[in-house]
DNA sequence: TTAACCGGTATACAAAAGTATAGCACTATA
DNA sequence: TATAGTGCTATACTTTTGTATACCGGTTAA
């Protein structure tokens, strides 16, 4: 068993660095993660609701990308015994804590494309 | 022209923090980008020492990566004219900036792989 | 009873991303 | 002169990812 490394040494290793960030990438890779995501940033919703809310996605990748979410602890889907049954996709709180990164991606992402804008004309 | 919107506008709108987010991602994405920002985070290298750096990458993927690389203004290609030329591939500010954005995924990465791995126990 | 909504699945296909392999012009070294 | 290294490019191929389209069983409202 290999004993688990600190932050500080994933971090200076660049191989470890790397494996770390992957691990997160693949979270929420894939074309729709996001928009799933940003979907259910501030509601949870019923799969209709996502699939009408995020245009152009079939519902074979909804539900396919939901399945992959839930596999990564990010969403949560939940049966109510209503009649007829009621399905919920719901974000988790490490869903929670992953937006605290998207932040800062989308600080980055803005930042990034002022410069880019500035420096092209 | 359309107005750029300010962060706290981008962060309150799914639609444009998922588009500030995916800016951010495709300048990432990619099976060999983060393995070569990796292999050139501590010092500048050549070509053949990337190659030699990240074991599996051809020189087709590397030339293109780098190419993708550089148009979004993550490394510099450097010619120095020496007898034979070299040349130095080198992470430009802007990646550094980056490299705190990678570091908050190193963050979420450590801890949710080790929630997956607790909660799969 | 028929039409429509819900929460999906199945099958086949197209496009994007990545791999394998070979080669090229140039230079330096043995 | 032959061999090896540097910094790539070209071509053909495989794998992965995403799309299009149709359909399913259950429920409810007209």
């Amino acid at each position: 068993m290999v004993r688990a490394a600190s932050l500080k040494e994933v971090k200076a290793c660049p191989v470890q660095f790397v494996l770390a960030v992957n691990d997160t990438m693949n979270v929420i890779s894939g074309k729709w993660k996001l928009p799933i995501i940003g979907s259910l940033l501030f509601n949870k919703k019923r799969f209709t609701e996502i699939q009408r809310n995020i245009q152009g996605i079939t519902p074979r990748m909804l539900s396919k990308e939901l399945k992959e979410l839930e596999l990564n602890g990010i969403v949560t889907r939940t049966v109510y015994d209503s009649q007829p049954v009621t399905i919920e996709y719901e974000l988790t709180p490490s869903a929670r804590t992953l937006s605290e990164v998207l932040d800062k991606m989308v600080e980055w992402g803005v930042r990034h494309r002022k410069q880019i804008v500035v420096s092209s004309r």
